[in-house]
DNA sequence: GTATATAGACCGAACGGTTGGTATGTATTA
DNA sequence: TAATACATACCAACCGTTCGGTCTATATAC
């Protein structure tokens, strides 16, 4: 059983996901976790602080995520990857029926970096331990013989996270679902392996 | 010299991709102009007016970007549009030494999207007509021995695109200048050039 | 030429509604 | 009983919008 101050935590994460953080209203976290403002004042000491929980989540289940997943190839890692690093992982499976609308990380990293000096430093960290997790895979890929190419590691890197970024951006923009905007990346990305590959 | 009206918009479309919609506040745009929102109120409706057309006119700029870049050849095409494709040419040079801001397209494209479902289809239909002209001269590049590549045509063109938006968008993370963003985009570009040209 | 009427440009105070937050009261739990 | 969890009423500030007003330029009538 969720407690009240998780309960919180959680919708207020699926509204910020939602909309931005000024159109997320108090009135409405407290209408949807069905408790009072009394309430949520008792565990939090301000919207913003809220707020930050939730951008801090996000940074710490992205970091989670590359320490489960499958580092023997380029091709499995980001499959893996893929399978691994959807929005929808957020939240408990009973919830996900409610949930038909749009969803927005990008957002909440823009505000968030905004917001919050140290949020944003921790972002432009985990985008940095991103990529060189992927230049790691990819030298790795190299060196065994898997892939072969003029680009350069970090290269390689940028174009698979960057193009995943672009893509899942597009897919906002044209309302598509998770798992249209997942397709169509894996599509991207299983066609430049194909260009890389040996 | 610029007319009342046009001022107006100018000086809203530089908050507007400075902060988000809500962000920013009428009392804000009316002290920028150094007007009243009495004379804001005689040219337009509402705020919301005023973020339509900003919205509208970030469209059809994008549009016109295409008609006069240069079509012979793919590394031609995409340097001249990395040269054409930027946010400080909305901007009179005059304005430009105020302007120490980060700017951020993306987040007036998800709020416009949101907010106006006639910009959103017509957002979609915009990403869809450039996704076409990418794919085009990519086509022709390919049938003029300028590249080769096993990855087809659309998702060549997908890769040019998406990269980009990744990039500026990892630019916009980690307040990076709008030159800077597009020196990234420009190395990454020229890097996926190299591994595709013949 | 002068007085009057009109339109447009612009102003700032007031309006009604909403917001995040605070203070106080009540219910529940150990 | 005391501590904790929660509810409700209220507050001040803020928001976008409306409204009555002023000023200036121009047109018209005499």
């Amino acid at each position: 059983m969720v407690n009240t101050r998780e309960r919180i935590l959680n919708i207020s994460f699926q509204l910020f996901l939602q909309k931005n953080y000024k159109e997320v209203t108090l009135k409405e976290i407290v209408e949807k976790t069905g408790m009072s403002k009394g309430a949520f004042y008792h565990y939090f000491e301000s919207k913003e602080q809220v707020f930050l929980e939730c951008t801090n989540f996000v940074i710490s289940s992205a970091m989670d995520v590359y320490k489960k997943i499958s580092k023997n190839s380029l091709l499995e890692f980001y499959h893996d990857f893929l399978n691994h690093n959807n929005l929808e992982m957020f939240f408990p499976a009973s919830e996900n029926k409610d949930f038909h609308y749009q969803l927005n990380i990008f957002s909440l990293f823009f505000e968030g970096a905004k917001l919050f000096p140290s949020f944003q430093e921790k972002l432009v960290e985990i985008t940095q331990m991103e990529l060189n997790v992927w230049k790691e895979i990819v030298q790795l890929a190299r060196q065994k013989g898997e892939i072969k190419s003029v680009m350069s590691d970090e290269q390689i890197a940028k174009m698979f996270l960057y193009s995943a970024d672009g893509a899942g951006m597009h897919s906002i923009f044209s309302k598509g679902s998770i798992q249209q905007a997942q397709s169509s990346i894996l599509q991207l990305w299983d066609s430049f392996y194909e260009e890389i590959k040996c």
